[in-house]
DNA sequence: CGATGACTTGACTTCGCTCAAAGACAGTGG
DNA sequence: CCACTGTCTTTGAGCGAAGTCAAGTCATCG
């Protein structure tokens, strides 16, 4: 039923300095020197945060919440991976977002939830209920600041998440969906990408069936571009024809 | 080449009682009466706002930005409709939106647009400098709240516009996004949904080729669900199968 | 060591894509 | 006022890629 503490799946945020938390990261819309995410807290907002936040650690596979359910919280996840999606009414099941260290989740509709969350590995979150956040946005507009850079890096994700479903070619979606992935990997020098979720869930996230992405996956490890270690982690083996795949949009 | 002045497809925003200029519209993520899109911005908000707006009107087909320019300016549309869309490597339009009146675009990535903007009918916009802006956000954290609502707003649809595209069927898909555009039509309670963008631009929203599209509607005539009056008007014959095949999701 | 869930593989079907060519519409200029 | 022209749209034929169904394998955990 369910795997126990022996996951040993980190999935990101266990580079070796450990950020303060809570902590958000995004491009910020403004012009700026770097192009990366970065740090939108200030150590100060940061004690804000905490003194609001209930921290709370999930195993593996745990549902944080579900879609239609009130909304009361709003998460920021300090450590581990989540999936955020929705079950439809032909039985398929989208997934609308994998969720990463200093990502958030929560902000609802009408005060209800649009979608199922999800744990993948185990996960230490910090809750802040929406009513002490409306507080201290209005209180601190700075803070507000941050949340709207983090929506609009968000929007851009969900958008690129669009394109990367747009694709008609297998292949093409899963290369663009490793690439996403070894980004969230904080010691990505290395050869291999973690994959901290299942196949199905890959499926469901790039809008194709299981045996799709088996295909795709056996098809690429036939070409030589990259290879499955274990069930959790790629190695890439060709990286420029790898890029040239995932970067044809 | 250019339609002149003469198009007359409005789009939205047409109803009786003009609204106040500039508005957002959104469903706010806290707990609320109502269950539609509400204004987000006080009678004193928007006076604020058109203090610092540029009131612009922009022809039909009139690029308003490029994607991966510098961006200055956020929008507000007045009136009228425009899609944001990106062209890909690939050759293909990936439609991100289509965009009303009270909607907003131009929140960028470090300083530069991500996506194109074009007019589809004549439009009337408010331009606002991004760094006015911010000043204005700096000293008004409910105006920053209620940009903050409509961004979570725009997420929530880009995520309904993954599942419209992430559906197999062409017929399903169309008549999702017929739907969403019954929803911006201020007198819907007529039989006829507007449809201002070309089937084309159809196409790159919903990931169909354009033939695809046409074959799509035109099986949804034949099976007596809806049919075309004119290019840019549909009529829903038959409701109960229009959403039946709208909902199966 | 048996069970459960995750994964893999094969055969067949279906649907949308591509290419190609013709038809319909709207604004333009005479 | 009407023919002109470019765009948008429609339709057909053939192909390819992903979906579905059905077995069967692998891995992990109790």
């Amino acid at each position: 039923m369910m795997r126990k503490t022996s996951d040993k799946r980190s999935g990101g945020g266990t580079g070796a300095p450990p950020p303060r938390q809570p902590s958000l990261a995004a491009i910020p819309f403004r012009r700026l020197a770097g192009t990366g995410p970065i740090e939108l807290f200030s150590d100060t907002q940061r004690q804000q945060l905490l003194r609001q936040a209930i921290v709370r650690d999930f195993p593996a596979r745990t549902i944080v919440y579900r879609a239609d359910s009130p909304a009361e919280y709003v998460f920021i996840i300090g450590d581990g991976v989540v999936k955020s999606y929705r079950d439809l009414a032909s039985g398929r099941r989208r997934i609308a977002a994998f969720l990463f260290a200093r990502d958030l989740f929560g902000l609802a509709e009408s005060g209800h939830y649009t979608n199922t969350v999800q744990t993948i590995t185990p996960v230490r979150a910090y809750a802040l209920h929406i009513d002490a956040l409306a507080e201290l946005f209005a209180h601190d507009p700075a803070i507000e600041y941050s949340f709207l850079c983090k929506m609009v890096h968000v929007l851009r994700e969900a958008q690129h998440h669009n394109i990367i479903v747009g694709r008609r070619d297998a292949m093409g979606r899963l290369a663009m969906l490793l690439r996403l992935l070894r980004k969230h990997d904080p010691s990505h020098h290395l050869r291999t990408i973690p994959v901290p979720m299942s196949k199905s869930d890959i499926a469901n996230y790039l809008g194709l069936s299981l045996e799709a992405v088996v295909r795709a996956t056996r098809r690429l490890e036939l070409q030589g571009i990259m290879e499955f270690v274990g069930r959790h982690e790629v190695r890439i083996l060709d990286h420029s024809r790898f890029e040239a795949l995932a970067a044809a949009a």
